[in-house]
Order: structure tokens, then C-alpha cells, then sequence
RNA sequence: GCCGAGGUGGCGAAAUUUGGUAAACGCUAUGGUUUCAGGAACCAUUGGGAGAAAUCCCUUGUGGGUUCAAAUCCCACCUUCGGCACCA
């Protein structure tokens, strides 16, 4: 009988699903395992072999971690809200919920097919009302903590999209989703103040096993730095004014020649105002118009254009009034320039043209001046006025000059001691400042959840009261954005006029809608409770099953929905609401496959479909060779042929079948156990370090093996299957209960039967049986192998030395030289230096 | 520019954790077997070179170094990929 996957993968689906073998139990005899995949969003094409490969390694350690005793928690769900829905809406009509719904329907049927094992009594969908409430519940807790706000800021607006993006969601100056350039606007938004956890977010990385890559990526988006604070004084008359810069290097202070503000600092449209500044000092600022004409046309620029002009950087001095350095009491000039930006520090820098680079073009385009204040501690450095900018060596630490009483002292030392010295005069006090941005959370589009807030003219921004939620998405039917920078919702008047939850008057609701990130920032929550109407989920299942053990997904999330998601986890924590304060203790990142050189995407053409391959060959066909592609973490390149391997030994494995019976011959027995314990032990340990590839050669390995016996023992095959069938679950489900026939065959620990081989467990290999009696000890004569012989493990030094050098070979080697050394290691090899 | 991860046959890759037989396993290719035929079946060979053969020499991006011994450790460089990017 011929292995047909087709046969049988459909009808083992099935079963599966009616005798519920994967369905998560909340009955807690056994340790919990949460093993969690990221959700995809349902686009109409489906899913990819690409996303399979993740999905496939979790589905596998489910299946172990099953076996292995563990109560398992696999659930899946649909990040269902977002754009390219709502973008066809806007195209054809067709309702994003209804293209949504058409969409879940194909792709779990996809995921199904694959044969894994997700609890579908848990399915979540984010474009769900009865989840979306929860989302908005989330929204107002943090509203009133006071962690949501809304203001007036320049934000990141895509024109194509229509809508604002948070700052993660713009690459290069480029929307994410569509590539369209991004343009600054200034709009009053929502926000998340994640900045307020911006420490703990990075601390906690200490706590969690993740990627080493992307535990960085998140250090360096908080980017912390620490330095201090100094006021530099500006004299209007007689009344100075404070003006606040940043550095990390206060061992660089007496090399500052200038000042520079950001275009958006208020002290700069406060010197400039006539009315608040003394007539006297306006008139001393001689060229007001051009500062103001500079100030205008720098709002005006895109974050590509401030920066694409790369290097080439624009400023213009305030004519007229000076700072004063409070080191030395040096005048230095003022400039107004937008290499300087407002979103970060002070928004003003003391300027250091002979150590810093940005400072070195700018002040070598105008002739400033420029002092230099640290020399290297070894060596010599052409003057740091001449190269185009500092050298590393100046850069890092050195010995200060022209540094007045700090000159010969080390940077380390003159950074404190500076520090001191001027904190002791209320001149400077240390700060610490995050490139981390507050969370940009409002977009203008229709296909996401209504922020759950009122406004009055009365009470103002009402939140909308718990028992009002959820705020439901109204059916509409023109998608067109309103071109006012408004969601579609703000042309539904039904949705808008409303009353005023306090007061009763007429009011209006918010009509922007939350990121889907928002979305996906508590999902792994719901699905330990998904039906839960009273709470998001209930404290005891929150208890049982939580935090996620595994959580298995693209390195894309890195600074996105892997750090709101922590960000979410401890504000609830915070809240008391949940016990842990870190949502996934494992992180593991699958690899890109690619396909002719490119990463699979829709427009590249590339994509391979799983259907396809299920179709010809079989889901485990397909499993297997996601599995065996390369290693799990890494891009590998798909290949069309390189299932067929795959195939041929499911094939193999099928064909063994036929041989078994209880005949072994003794000796060949004994060599096949070993080998089955010692496979047993490197498919148990490589599933357990992701190493999945190597995992399936030793299987494929034993399976050669095997087909060179004449005759196998039921037990020994079954041991062989138990391994295989995480990594393919039909094939092996299928001989599994079909052995279970009434021939006399005996059901002991490892025998096969009718109960699912899923409800077996996971084989121990012994480690008496793995043991060698011979060793191949390797000959080196000069490093170089020259002859191997067969010994006991245990050789002495001694025994094998007199062994090697009665060996014929050798002595042709070794031939009248003198031996000048032996080196001797136990059970590996012995090396002549002659 | 800064940070990070890689570079091993014709291809995907093993061996890097612990320095100790480089190329396991699979694909491809070549030759053969079976079959009415086909190949997504089976068998053999498959890093390069020399040789009739035994066997020998060379080979892990490049160049140095440490060591009895280096794909593995150290230094410098080249290169591919990923992230960040005027963050003071």
C-alpha cells in the first residue's frame, strides 16, 4: 500500500478536532505551558510559506510539551483591524468586515490543513465587538491614570494613508505600509505616555529570555542617555534668561564656541517677541526678519528633508545678544539651526566644533571658531580643527587642554568634576533624557476601534462609562476619507451626535480610532478567558495560565508590539490587575524565507502557497521541511526541490511498516537500540534548543537505518514514530492506530494502540544503552589524521600509545625521526609531534 | 556614520556550545536498475587536484597570530544581511 497523505491528513483533522485532543483544559493537575504565536492579519491572499515556518515550530513543541505531561495553551486568533481592508473598501465597496470575515475563514482553513493543533474554542478576532471592548476598557484605564492624553504636536502624517503613524511606523521618512513620503503636521492627537515606563522597559530586558538582537534594538529605541544639564545665561538688559543645554561631555565644556536653539524652542520666539522682550534688547536682535523666515521655513520641512540634506546643515545666528558659558564666563554667539531638535534634551546644545561632528560642519561652513580641548592620551592626532571631524581617539576618552584648572586631567575625571563644580553654583544639575517617544495611538481611518471618549462643551473630554462599552463601530457605507484629515466616522452623524455621559447636553464623540497595535498589545491575555463578558479575563485563568512561556514570531515587532505589549503589561500590572510584569518570558524569532533572493511579498510575485504544496505532497511533507530548511532562526532560501527529500523519506517511513515483527536478529537489535537512544536523546534535546534541522536529519538518519533491516520490532519502530510525530503528526497518527490491531501484538509502555499517539509520552532514552564499547581513537602524526583504530572508551594513555606505534602506517610516518612529544586525549585521539 | 548577526561543496547546510576525523542529512548532477511509459521509484558516485592503485597534496571570505592541533580562540581587513540614524 503506497503512502497517499492525501488519504489520510483530512481525516486525522478531523478526528483530532472531535475528540479534542488539542484543546487547552483549565484544570491545572499538570504544569501549564503557554505556547504563543503571533496572530496574523487576515489578508485576502492568505498566508504564505513564510509564516507557516513560525507556526510550525510552535505547533511541534505544543505536540512535545503535550507529550511531556504539560497542560498546553496553543491558541490562535486575527489581528483583524488595519488598512489594506479598508483600503479595498475604499476601492470596490466591499465592507472591510465582510472582506475580514472572508479572509479568517481562508486562512484558518489554511492553518488547519497544516494539521496544527490550535485550540479553536479560543479563536479571538480583534475586529470583534465583544474583544474590542476590552481594547477601549484598556484605553480608559490608562485614560484615567492619566497615561492617555491628547495634544497639539507635530506628528508623522502619511498623505496616502491619511492618517497619522507612530513614530515606529515610519522607516526612513517613509509610511511602513505604503512607502509614501511622511509629512510633519501639527494636529492634536492621542498619545500613551510610554515614556513614563521608558526605565523599567529598559531594566526589565534583564528579566526576560529573549533574543540578544532584539533585547538591543529595544535598548537602543529607549535610548538612554545620562549627562547634565546646563544653564547657559542670555542677558535681555539687565534680566538673563536661562537657557538649558544637554551634553554627555561635560569634559568638552570649554571647547563650546556657540550655542544652538531648535527652530520650535520657545526661547526663541520669546526673544523674538517685541512685546515681551525690552525694547532696547529687540533692537539689539538686527536681523529679526531672517531668523523669523528661517524659523517658518524649517517647520515647513519633512523629517526626510531636515535630514536628507544630509550634512549640509542651515542655521542662522541670532545678531545681537550672547550666551554666556558658565565655566568661564565666555561670550559665545547664539544660533538658530534644526540639525537641533526640539523633541530631544533642552532643545538647545552647546556646540563643540574641534570633538564633534554635526558641531565640526556646521562651524567649518561659517568660520566659527573653534578650540580644542582634549588631546589623546597616546599618540599624536592631526589638530582637531583640520580633519574633517574628530577622530575616535578624541572622541573617546582624553587628556583636557585650554581646559583653565581641569587642563591634565582625564575626561573621565574632568566630566565629574566639572559636573561639581558647576552644580555647586546651581549652573548645571545631572539629567537623564530617552530617545523614546510617548506612543502616537490616534489614526483618522474608519477600520479600528472608536476611542471611547466624548466631548462636551460643558465637561470637555468625557471618558465613555464602562457600561456603555463597547463604543460600536457603525456599518458604513462610504469609505472615502473626509480629505479634512478625519476618520470616515466623523461624516456619520448618528455615530457623532451623542449626549454628555455627565451631563446630559449635547456632545459629540471622538471620531479617530486606535492603532491596531493597540489592539494586539493585551490580545495573549484574552485568550486565557476569550468569553469573558464581565472582564477582559478573569483573574483565577489570568493566574493559571499566565505569563506566556513561549512566544514565537517575526524579529519585524522588535520596537513595535513587542515593547507596547510589555508597556501594556506593566501599567496593568501597575494597576494590580494582572501578577506579572513581563508578558513573555521566551522570545523566539523564526527566519525570513525567501524565495529567488527576495523576502515573499505580493508585489515580488514570489510568494509560495502552502495549499499548493499540501495538495501535491502532504502537510507533513510540508512541516518537515519547514523544519529542515536551515536553521530555525535564520533566513533560508525556499526550494521547491528541497521538499521532495522531505517527501521521499515520509515515503520511507511508510514503506517500514512492513517489516515489522519481532525478529530481529539479537546483535542487529542490539546496534539499532542504541541507535534509537541515542536519536531519542538528540531529537529531545535538539526540539528542546529550536534546532529543528538537525532534529529531522538524526530521524532521517535512524529511518536509513531501519530500512536496511530485514526485520523491525514493533517497539522499536513505534519509539521511531513517538519522535517524528510532533514534526509530523498524520503520517505517524495514522500507522500508529492502525498497529493497534487485535494480532497479539503486546500494548506495553511504548506499544502502539488505538489512543491517539499524542496521549503517549514522550520517550526517555537510557543512557546505560547509549554508551559505546569501541571508539574509533584517531592518529595524528603532526596534527595531520593519519590512521584511526578501534579501542574501549576507557584506553589509558599507555595502552594506546603502544598501540599506535606498532601500527604499520605510523612507522612509515614516523620512519628514523624522533618523536619529540605524544599528546594523549581519552576517548578521542593521540597526536605524534615528530 | 553607529550598533548587531553572518561568510564552510554546484545548492540548503552539519561540525562553533566543549579547539581534536571538515562537509553529516537533504537537494542537484552523472551513470545504472526497474517500468508499457513517466519520475516525485530504486542503486552507485558526487569539495578540488595528482595517480592504474595503494595513497598523497590542497580546501571553511582575505592576511597575520596563539596552539601539538583552529571552521572553532585573538588581531587587522574585505564582504553580505538586519536595525538605528543630526538623539547632543
Amino acid at each position: 500500500m503506497e503512502y497517499n497523505p492525501q488519504k489520510i491528513e483530512g481525516k486525522w483533522q478531523r478526528i483530532w478536532e472531535k475528540e479534542k485532543l488539542f484543546k487547552a483544559k483549565d484544570i491545572f493537575k499538570k504544569p501549564k505551558f503557554y505556547c504563543l504565536d503571533m496572530f496574523p492579519y487576515p489578508s485576502a491572499e492568505g498566508i504564505h510559506v513564510g509564516h507557516l515556518k513560525g507556526y510550525t515550530f510552535s505547533d511541534v513543541i505544543s505536540k512535545k510539551k503535550t507529550m511531556e505531561g504539560f497542560n498546553v495553551l496553543h491558541p490562535m486568533g486575527f489581528d483583524a483591524f488595519g488598512l489594506p481592508a479598508e483600503n479595498f473598501a475604499i476601492k470596490t465597496g466591499v465592507p472591510p468586515a465582510k472582506l475580514t470575515s472572508r479572509s479568517i475563514k481562508n486562512i484558518k482553513q489554511q492553518l488547519i490543513s497544516a494539521g496544527f493543533g490550535y485550540d479553536w474554542q479560543r479563536e479571538i478576532c480583534t475586529c470583534n465587538p465583544d474583544y474590542y471592548k476590552w481594547t477601549q476598557w484598556m484605553f480608559l484605564q490608562l485614560y484615567n491614570a492619566g497615561l492617555a492624553y491628547k495634544k497639539e504636536a507635530p506628528v508623522n502624517f502619511c498623505p496616502s494613508c491619511k492618517t497619522v503613524l507612530a513614530r515606529e511606523q515610519v522607516i526612513d521618512g517613509k509610511c511602513e505600509r505604503c512607502d509614501s513620503l511622511v509629512e510633519k503636521k501639527y494636529l492634536n492627537q492621542w498619545f500613551f505616555k510610554i515614556t513614563d515606563y521608558a526605565e523599567r522597559l529598559l531594566n526589565d530586558l534583564n528579566k526576560i529570555d529573549w533574543p540578544e538582537k532584539v533585547k538591543l534594538m529595544q535598548k537602543n529605541w529607549i535610548g538612554k542617555s545620562e549627562g547634565t544639564e546646563i544653564y547657559f545665561k542670555i542677558y535681555r538688559g539687565s534680566t538673563p534668561v536661562n537657557l538649558p543645554v544637554f551634553t554627555t561631555r561635560m569634559d568638552t565644556l570649554f571647547g563650546c564656541t556657540y550655542v544652538v536653539i531648535a527652530p520650535e524652542h520657545p526661547i526663541v520666539s520669546n526673544l523674538l517677541d517685541a512685546k515681551r522682550t525690552p525694547r532696547r534688547v529687540a533692537s539689539q536682535i538686527s536681523n529679526l526678519k531672517e531668523i523669523e523666515k528661517y524659523i517658518e521655513e524649517a517647520k515647513k520641512k519633512t523629517e526626510i528633508e531636515r535630514v536628507a540634506e544630509d550634512k549640509e546643515k542651515t542655521g542662522i545666528e541670532i545678531r545681537g545678544i550672547k550666551a554666556i558659558n558658565p565655566v568661564n564666563n565666555q561670550e559665545v554667539p547664539i544660533f538658530v539651526a534644526d540639525y537641533v531638535l526640539m523633541e530631544y534634551g533642552t532643545g538647545a546644545i552647546m556646540a563643540v566644533p574641534a570633538h564633534d561632528q554635526r558641531d565640526f560642519i556646521f562651524a567649518k561652513k561659517r568660520g566659527l571658531e573653534m578650540i580644542e580641548v582634549i588631546k589623546p592620551k597616546t599618540g599624536r592626532h592631526p589638530p582637531a580643527t583640520q580633519s574633517p571631524f574628530p577622530e575616535k581617539a578624541f572622541q573617546e576618552d582624553g587628556i583636557l587642554i585650554n581646559s583653565g584648572p581641569f587642563s591634565e586631567k582625564t575626561s573621565e575625571e574632568a566630566r565629574k568634576e566639572i559636573t561639581k563644580y558647576l552644580e555647586k553654583r546651581g549652573q548645571a544639575k545631572k539629567a537623564t533624557y530617552y530617545k523614546l517617544r510617548d506612543w502616537l495611538i490616534s489614526r483618522q481611518r474608519y477600520w479600528g476601534a472608536p476611542i471611547p471618549i466624548i466631548y462636551c462643551s460643558k465637561c470637555g473630554k468625557v471618558p465613555v462609562p464602562e457600561k456603555d462599552l463597547p463604543v460600536v463601530l457603525p456599518k458604513i457605507k462610504d469609505f472615502k476619507p473626509t480629505g479634512k484629515g478625519e476618520s470616515p466616522l466623523a461624516k456619520v452623524e448618528k455615530f457623532v451626535k451623542t449626549k454628555c455621559p455627565k451631563c446630559k447636553s449635547k456632545a459629540k464623540r471622538e471620531t479617530d480610532t486606535l492603532d491596531t497595535f493597540v489592539c494586539s498589545s493585551w490580545y495573549f491575555l484574552r485568550y486565557t478567558d476569550p468569553k469573558n463578558l464581565k472582564i477582559f479575563a478573569s483573574e483565577k485563568k489570568i493566574k493559571d495560565w499566565l505569563p506566556v512561556d513561549l512566544y514565537i514570531g517575526g524579529a519585524e515587532h522588535a520596537v513595535m508590539h513587542l515593547l507596547y505589549s510589555r508597556f501594556f503589561t506593566k501599567f496593568l500590572f501597575d494597576q494590580k490587575l494582572i501578577h506579572f510584569d513581563e508578558p513573555f518570558l521566551k522570545l523566539f524569532n523564526q527566519g525570513i524565507v525567501y524565495r529567488q533572493g527576495a523576502k515573499m511579498s505580493k508585489s515580488k510575485g514570489n510568494v509560495v502557497r502552502p495549499d499548493y504544496i499540501i495538495r501535491k505532497f502532504g502537510a507533513d511533507t510540508m512541516r518537515l521541511y519547514e523544519l529542515f530548511m536551515g536553521p530555525a532562526n535564520q533566513a533560508t532560501e525556499w526550494s521547491d526541490k528541497g521538499v521532495i527529500g522531505c517527501f521521499r523519506f515520509l515515503n520511507k517511513v511508510w514503506s517500514i511498516q512492513e517489516r515489522i515483527g519481532n525478529q530481529e536478529s539479537k546483535v542487529k537489535s542490539q546496534q539499532l537500540e542504541k541507535l534509537i537512544h541515542k536519536t531519542i536523546k538528540k531529537v529531545s534535546q535538539d526540539l528542546e534548543n529550536f534546532r529543528f534541522n538537525t532534529a529531522v536529519s538524526a530521524l532521517m538518519i535512524l529511518a536509513n537505518e531501519l530500512e536496511k533491516q530485514a526485520k523491525i520490532s514493533l517497539i522499536h519502530y513505534s519509539l521511531f514514530l513517538m519522535l517524528l510525530s510532533p514534526m509530523a503528526p498524520h503520517i505517524t497518527e495514522e500507522i500508529w492506530r492502525k498497529l493497534g490491531n487485535p494480532e497479539g501484538i503486546p500494548s506495553g509502555s511504548y506499544g502502539a494502540g488505538k489512543k491517539s499517539i499524542f496521549l503517549e509520552k514522550w520517550p526517555k532514552y537510557n543512557p546505560e544503552l547509549i554508551k559505546e564499547e569501541k571508539i574509533q581513537l584517531i592518529i595524528q602524526i603532526n596534527g595531520k589524521v593519519r590512521d584511526k583504530i578501534e579501542v574501549e572508551p576507557e584506553i589509558t594513555e599507555e595502552k594506546a600509545k603502544e598501540l599506535t606505534l606498532k601500527r604499520e602506517r605510523v612507522k612509515r610516518w614516523i620512519e628514523k625521526k624522533e618523536i619529540k612529544k605524544i599528546i594523549f586525549v581519552p576517548g578521542k585521539l593521540i597526536n605524534i609531534v615528530i
